[in-house]
DNA sequence: CTTAGCAGACCATATGGTCGGTATCATTGA
DNA sequence: TCAATGATACCGACCATATGGTCTGCTAAG
């Protein structure tokens, strides 16, 4: 707790006090909200980040713009993973739609919870204030730079929704590493030859 | 007020009065579950059910076993449903299938809203005592139904899941219906011929 | 000395759940 | 046939606790 204390109040390389904190805090929302749902409270996510609730309200004035930052920064936090697997070597159409694949359907389970976690709490987060709109912007993201690659837009969406199913059982550990091996077979096969498909 | 409680009280059609106020409230929970999620108070429930929170208690000894019975009641539902839209002159593999898809993949939004709900919220309700097994038990029936009807249950497997991604979004009105109507004659043209999909 | 960053005490409200009571209905015994 | 009895189905009042949020104040950095 003290060492906590200590951990946060010490300026490290140029990362400011109040940066840190909005950095733990916003790591156990996540972490809590993947495995708890939407149901958490700002105690909660206060002791699991090591601050006072009041130390977090600083930080996020109210609970809804807690939630918010949570689904923009995983969000964030999932286009920047996506990007990683980019495979620049494939010059041609579909390099980001696998990017997109790989990612929902390759990662270990309890980090694609983490990043699936807004996808499957949505129905929760609907009515908090703004929350519709970074889902939107993030899903026209994705649309963008799926048209950027050339690839078939109409198609392009309907992979990531078949992408999206595998994630979610993949995430709540539904099924087996085979299964969503297999999956991912086919859905990338899909982005190779997308003819085959319709 | 006073009318709900006599209609609620007239024993009609030999349904007994608790028959009736379980399933007013059964109904109510699964409305509110579909939008405002699993953070829905016993209070807002009983409300929207025209009962008090004691009459709902008496039913429902606890919130836990209320979500439980909720997302059972679902899940039956979503079974009859399906099998409404089982296809019986289609004789060859994969009839479950194509009801399960089209159930998933065809329904009106918020019907399809309500039926989803459970795996939606999953992610909250895996705390609740009971809902966990459910969950996999409406899983098991429906993977053996696939088998019975001959079809490849690892191949029906992934339809499933690709079918769940379509529905989940068409359940919170991400996609068009021209999109979901594309996702889902693709689906049902893996049923027909799955060899072309591996 | 000022301000950013945070903690603790405090508050109004909401919530899950208990308890005693009551009206209605079904059953039974005379 | 009818009063007595017990069970069913529900309500209102109440309670302990949890929760989102405010206000005041402390401490260290600039």
């Amino acid at each position: 707790m003290a060492n906590d204390d200590l951990a946060r109040q010490a300026v490290v390389g140029g990362i400011r006090n109040a940066d840190r904190t909005r950095r733990a805090v916003l790591d156990a929302a996540g972490r809590l909200l993947a495995d708890k749902g939407v149901s958490i409270s700002l105690k909660e996510v206060a002791d699991a980040a090591g601050v006072s609730k009041s130390g977090l309200l600083y930080h996020f004035s109210s609970r809804d713009e807690l939630l918010l930052a949570v689904v923009q920064d995983i969000n964030e936090q999932f286009r920047n993973t996506a990007l990683k697997r980019l495979d620049l070597s494939e010059n041609y159409p579909g390099k980001m739609l696998r990017a997109y694949v790989r990612t929902l359907c390759d990662e270990s389970g309890s980090e694609l919870l983490r990043f699936f976690a807004p996808s499957l709490l949505w129905s929760g987060m609907l009515h908090i204030p703004g929350a519709s709109a970074e889902m939107e912007a993030d899903e026209k993201w994705w649309d963008d730079q799926f048209n950027i690659d050339g690839f078939d837009p109409e198609i392009a969406h309907i992979i990531c929704r078949f992408a999206e199913g595998v994630a979610a059982a993949s995430a709540l550990n539904e099924d087996t590493p085979e299964q969503i091996e297999r999956a991912r077979t086919m859905l990338l096969a899909m982005t190779e030859d997308p003819k085959n498909f319709l």
